[in-house]
RNA sequence: GGAGGUUGCCAGGCGGCCGCUUUGGGUAUUUAUUUACCCGCAGAGGAAAGUCCGGACACCACAGAGCAGGGAGGUCGCUAACGGCGACCGGGGGCGACCCCAGGGAUAGGACCACAGAAAAGAGACCGCCUGCGCUUUUUGCCUUCGGGUUCUGAAGCGCGGGUAAGGGUGAAAUGGCGGGGUAAGAGCCCACCAGCCUGCCGGGUGACCGGCAGGGCUAGGCAACCCCCUCCCGAUGCAAAGCCGAAUAGGUUCCGUUUUAAGGGUUGCUCGCCCUUGUUCUUCUCCAGGGAAGGCGGCGAAACGGGUAGGCUGCUUGAGCGUACUGGCAACGGUACGCCUAGAUGAAUGGUCGCCGCUUCGCAACCGCGAAGUUACAGGAUCCGGCUUACGGCAGCCUCCAGCA
RNA sequence: GGCGGCGUACCCAAGUGGUUAAGGGAGCAGUCUGCAAAACUGCCAUUCAGCGGUUCGAAUCCGCUCGCCGCCU
């Protein structure tokens, strides 16, 4: 059996190569503390990538933001639906498989300053409030 | 109670659930210690930081010595080593507890010391003071034949010399201070005392140095975090070091097969073709004047080999290690015995959430207690150690000064 | 992770122990002009990234910290 929650390397991206061609290539999106880049992938596996730029937070602060973000993403991964990806309302609603992609989460400059969350439920009020609208 | 000084300690704890990394075992799976799941063990700091010093380790270079270059700098000790630490000496700051010092050499030599000032470093010089000579003026004398005269006396000025370093608005810094003698004027020129320096001797200390006695001559500015001298130390690069394995593509070498003129330019929308240039106008044999055969060059295909990229593995964590007891030493630190194993990640692991306890603040209360909020500062290993420096929350012990009460 | 370099006005910068820290651009004010531009004149650093030390004296020499940039892949 494998277990709903885990969180393995399998569903991060890895290299360079996976980092930029999401972000060249992928949809965007931004919220107060965050741009979110978003692509399709072929894996039947969302995966993650976070990107904290030195100039956010120093070392602890940067830690604990990525923390945070692999959380959301661990617990939230089921309600991130399929569909909610699909970049527009195309007519593409008869397919019945779950569609998934790769998705880069960037903090940016308000994330490290008293804005910035510090419990899980302010990254989930965040970043739950985007990706449901998404659906239409 | 307030203000300080110093030394040491802590970095919230426990449990449930959901997760991450390493590793041991088990089950399933796989060509494969491949992947998945279950159980257990372990999982950031006092600064992990800055990269300022010192080592270990790795690789390269290297006969020895010296030069160049860089660094250290009271003494004695500790240490693997150090620019670190300890004790002591000397100097400085503070009422004090206590703190601070790159703290060798300025008679080995060179450079520099702006402005101001006479002068800023071996030099005596400007003003001044004293004095000799000459001249001028003048005064008092003196002489007088009463018109005057001027060797001589005093004063002033000018010129040429000599003596002197007492005094001279300066300056960060000016050749010691005060008193007396002395002199034409002055001067350590002489004397007493004080301060400093040098030399010698005696005593104490491993030593830096300290104390005492005697003598000397006033020659003696600062600056070495400027060059320099003396003593001591240092080869270079750094885990992205270094070693091993090694895909795809392109290229290299060898070998086999096959094919047989190659390169560049022009013409054209493009291809073929044609034309031009350069090179081969390859060697041998054969028939014959153009071909054929073998070899070479070149092209194509296949295989092998080596270099080596991406990537992976090793290095990678047991160490100048930690704890306890005894013991040597004032101490830093050392010795002996016993016990313990304590991160190895790589887009980079220690988290999230809930409950209880502890702590802080606020409100009610003002004895017990109840409620709310927060759980904080600096900050996250990246080869590993020893230090230094910087950032920063809290607690405790000891000590100093001030104030109040008894 | 390791190794180097640089910080002077709003911008570019000279200055390597000694009076009040050059110069250019921009800005502001004025002269000129009908108005502008150009030209000319004047102003603009209480201190050289910050702190401490050496020195009579520090942007300059020494140490520590902060910030920025580069190289090794």
């Amino acid at each position: 059996m494998v277990k709903k929650h885990s969180f393995s390397k399998t569903d991060r991206l890895l290299n360079p190569k996976e980092f930029s061609r999401t972000i060249k290539n992928g949809k965007r999106f931004t919220t107060v503390n965050y741009t979110v880049y978003v692509l399709e992938n072929s894996l039947c596996r969302h995966r993650l990538g976070l990107a904290v730029s030195a100039r956010v937070a120093n070392g602890p602060g940067r830690v604990r933001l990525k923390r945070l973000l692999r959380e959301f993403f661990r617990l939230n991964r089921d309600k991130l639906s399929s569909a909610s990806i699909v970049p527009s309302g195309k007519d593409s609603d008869t397919q019945e498989e779950q569609r998934t992609a790769d998705i880069v989460i960037s903090a940016r400059r308000s994330a490290g300053t008293d804005k910035g969350p510090k419990r899980l439920f302010e990254v989930e009020k965040e970043l739950l409030g985007l990706f449901k609208p998404g659906l239409i």
